[in-house]
RNA sequence: CGGAGCGUGGCGCAGCCUGGUAGCGCACUAGACUGGGGGUCUAGGGGUCGUGGGUUCAAAUCCCGCCGCUCCGACCA
């Protein structure tokens, strides 16, 4: 892409309302806009990183055995009076009356229309297990939106959910998503740890939340440091296998959000306690019959008898997952993307537009690098080496590549690890051969 | 939902206290000079001062209502 054509809004000056430091580059950057308080608009480059995190949970939760559908954002409110969360819900849920005078209301989540869908075509035990998932938008009208996209109203979600016949198979369905989420997150850069949450309505320790350290994360968090230090499930990783000693391997050690921090539990770590702030990036749980009892979803089990679907939960926050990656790299020139999600592999600057030999090898590079099927922001735009030297730095591309009449004439051209800051001089073979990895 | 604050060209702000010609920086347009870390100069365009009412000869400025947005707290992926 030319940076020349481009829709790139960039902003020289933080806006007032932007408060911590990924709200502020994702409207410095030009990634999103907000339209109202808590939603947003994804602008070219914002959306296309969102696209790529999506990519990477979709893929996992491919891999894991869960297949993907999509459910509305607008949903019937008589489902959630069967459930009884009609009522429950309160003021966050969106509710909106049709033409018709019916009641309807913006999905907060998911668990009434997957329990109906479940219910009406899952009749007998030979039909389970299975894991569904989509993502879609949802809408919690929280009283209080900040942070930008980490706590909008409007939020994109992938929720999957499980359907298993008893509890040792909704177990199973557990792990499988607690290893799909170990390998989603590193896969996206992140170190997020499992952390114990609050259990809910059924109690158990089937509850855990995905931690992303962060200075401005929202709550405090406390672990082992062990923990940092474990290897992540591998491509190998059988889904259909024993996952129990992967996940009491990431279990074990003390981990847990801070409302149920135990401090003599904390103390007992001593220097290998961890202390942080974090942000929650995935949360699964396991909830039983919790709504395939009021809702009347049962299957046929061997013996003959009606048995309610055991069921989980399992969410993954895509949309804040753009925020929590900016929190967790960046520095004082803007963002730092970790490869699989940056929205282009490489910027490529163009020192000097009019000279005529320089901007020959810079369009070459151009469809060298297309051809080889990299992405690439190429900026031929007439300006200041300072000033596209800046914007690439707070977009934050893995890697720059830096072309002018002055290496030109050295046979050299410049490419810098945005990572690091690294700068090489090299001949442009060897320079595409490194971005080529 | 409790407490606090802010709405003035696209963005960041001043002006308001003490009513009297709407201003600055950035961005934008044109031209010139410049050219390896957000350049310089010249000349321009763009604002019914969130909105409705009130006070006044006169309201961005004072008073009241409403709307929007932000921050702290409680709550949440």
């Amino acid at each position: 892409m030319r940076l020349s054509q481009y829709f790139l809004p960039i902003l020289k000056e933080t806006p007032a309302e932007a408060q911590i430091v990924s709200h502020r580059y994702m409207l410095r950057a030009g990634l999103v806009r907000q339209a109202s308080a808590g939603i947003y608009s994804w602008l070219p480059l914002g959306f296309r990183v969102l696209k790529n995190i999506e990519a990477i949970v979709r893929d996992e939760q491919n891999r894991a055995g869960a297949q993907e559908l999509l459910m509305p954002t607008i949903q019937p409110a008589e489902l959630w009076r069967e459930s009884g969360r009609y009522d429950d819900y309160g003021k966050e849920m969106l509710r909106i009356t049709d033409r018709h005078d019916r009641d309807m209301l913006f999905g907060p989540t998911n668990e009434e229309l997957i329990t109906d869908i479940s219910r009406t075509s899952i009749r007998s035990y030979r039909q389970l297990p299975k894991m569904l998932y989509h993502i879609q938008w949802k809408f919690r009208d929280e009283v209080r939106p900040r942070f930008g996209v980490m706590r909008g109203r409007e939020f994109l979600m992938k929720d999957t959910y499980s359907f298993d016949v008893d509890f040792a198979g909704a177990k199973r369905s557990y792990n499988k998503m607690f290893v799909a989420y170990l390998r989603t997150f590193a896969r996206l850069g992140l170190k997020a740890i499992p952390m114990v949450a609050e259990s809910g309505p059924i109690g158990g320790d089937m509850s855990h939340e995905f931690i992303v350290f962060a200075k401005t994360g929202e709550s405090e968090v406390f672990c082992h440091r062990d923990l940092l230090e474990i290897a992540v499930p591998g491509d190998d990783v059988n889904y259909e296998g024993d996952l129990q000693p992967i996940v009491d391997r990431w279990t074990a050690p003390y981990a847990t959000t801070g409302d149920k921090h135990d401090p003599e539990k904390g103390k007992a770590l001593g220097d290998a306690l961890v202390s942080a702030r974090g942000i929650e990036v995935g949360h699964i749980f396991y909830f039983g019959s919790k709504y395939s009892k009021p809702m009347k979803a049962t299957v046929v089990g061997p013996d003959g008898e009606d048995v309610a679907i055991e069921m989980g939960s399992y969410g993954i926050g895509v949309s804040r997952l753009v925020g929590a990656v900016i929190e967790a790299s960046h520095d004082d020139a803007g963002i730092i993307w970790p490869d699989a999600v940056a929205p282009f592999a490489v910027g490529l600057i163009n020192l000097k537009v009019d000279d005529a030999a320089c901007t020959q090898v810079c369009d070459d590079v151009y469809g060298r690098l297309r051809a080889k099927g990299i992405a690439v922001l190429y900026d031929d735009r007439d300006d200041r080496a300072g000033a596209k030297f800046a914007t690439m730095d707070l977009i934050g591309l893995p890697w720059q590549l830096v072309i002018g009449p002055r290496g030109i004439k050295a046979g050299q051209v410049e490419i810098k690890r945005r990572a690091t800051g690294e700068r090489q001089d090299l001949t442009l073979d060897a320079a595409l051969a490194q971005i080529a990895g």
